[in-house]
DNA sequence: ACCCAGGAAATTC
DNA sequence: GAATTTCATGGG
């Protein structure tokens, strides 16, 4: 069992999924990575081009094509992107294999809503918790994330276990307004930009950066450019004389390559 | 003991 | 309205 994807470029499976943007996969000792994504199990490597989906069912095929983001030319955003400025280029050529992943709206909106004033490392135990305490079994150990119904039907001691402190009523109310219809994640999708954003910003303990985050990420929204410390950092530092909109239709490709080289050169920000 | 972490709400000025 | 403080938790 399993899916293999030939001829795949401009794809690196460590600086995709371990960017900052999503926090649900494993790496194991050889390499790849094991993950559950809307409720499937995959274990994937690269070999060459080819990129391999152990475990993963063929029907599923254009769900996991969709999440890689396979039918957009990275090639050719790299292209656009590096003439726009020259610390961008170089931003791009240190982890030229980063892909924006089409996550699951309600998981995004989880997670980055958990990410506020804390650190990816224990964003990711909290998401880990909180599956594994609410979410469904898929298979030994391993649980999707939990629906948003669910979530809305727990109090907040039934939070205790994931430790995200001030965070639990967050998750409450944002996994009520979309699971009574309050929030629509996919009537945002196309919305413009800006009312999106509005839409998002009615759950509590969401504001710009979240929403921006869940708007990229959950919905692909490419034009969002969130701002977090590290951002707003590099933009002072490195991008003195851009705006965010100055990035383009592909902003948000633009905001990963430059994140994840700040994040990894922490020494440009020394002052 | 103190500081910070992919922020946002609550409070104060 | 704009600036500051508070909010849990854990690691350095």
């Amino acid at each position: 069992m399993g899916i293999i994807f030939e001829n795949i470029t401009d794809l690196d499976l460590r600086e995709t999924l371990d960017c900052g943007q999503c926090f649900r996969w494993s790496e194991q000792s050889d390499g790849s990575f094991r993950g559950i994504i809307r409720g499937r199990f995959a274990q994937v490597r690269m070999d060459g081009n080819d990129l391999f989906l152990d475990g993963a069912e063929e029907s599923d095929r254009m769900m996991w094509r969709d999440y890689f983001d396979l039918d957009l030319d990275y090639g050719k955003v790299k292209r656009e992107l590096s003439a726009l400025h020259p610390v961008l280029a170089q931003a791009a050529r240190f982890a030229p294999g980063i892909r924006i992943l089409n996550q699951e709206p309600f998981e995004a909106l989880i997670s980055f809503i958990i990410s506020q004033n804390n650190n990816i490392k224990r964003i990711a135990g909290i998401v880990d918790r909180l599956c594994e305490n609410f979410g469904q079994e898929i298979k030994a150990g391993r649980f999707a994330f939990p629906t948003a119904e669910r979530l809305a039907s727990l109090s907040l001691d039934d939070l205790a276990p994931i430790r995200a402190g001030f965070r639990h009523r967050y998750i409450i109310d944002a996994a009520q307004k979309v699971a009574d219809g309050t929030v629509d994640l996919e009537s945002l999708r196309y919305l413009p930009y800006d009312e999106a954003r509005a839409e998002l910003m009615k759950i509590t303990g969401v504001g710009v950066k979240v929403a921006d985050c869940v708007l990229l990420y959950g919905l692909h929204r490419l034009d969002g450019f969130p701002l977090d410390v590290w951002m707003k950092r590099a933009m002072a530092a490195l991008f003195p004389d851009l705006t965010p909109k100055d990035f383009g239709q592909y902003a948000g490709i633009a905001q990963q390559y430059i994140f994840h080289y700040s994040r990894m050169h922490p020494e440009l920000f020394d002052n």
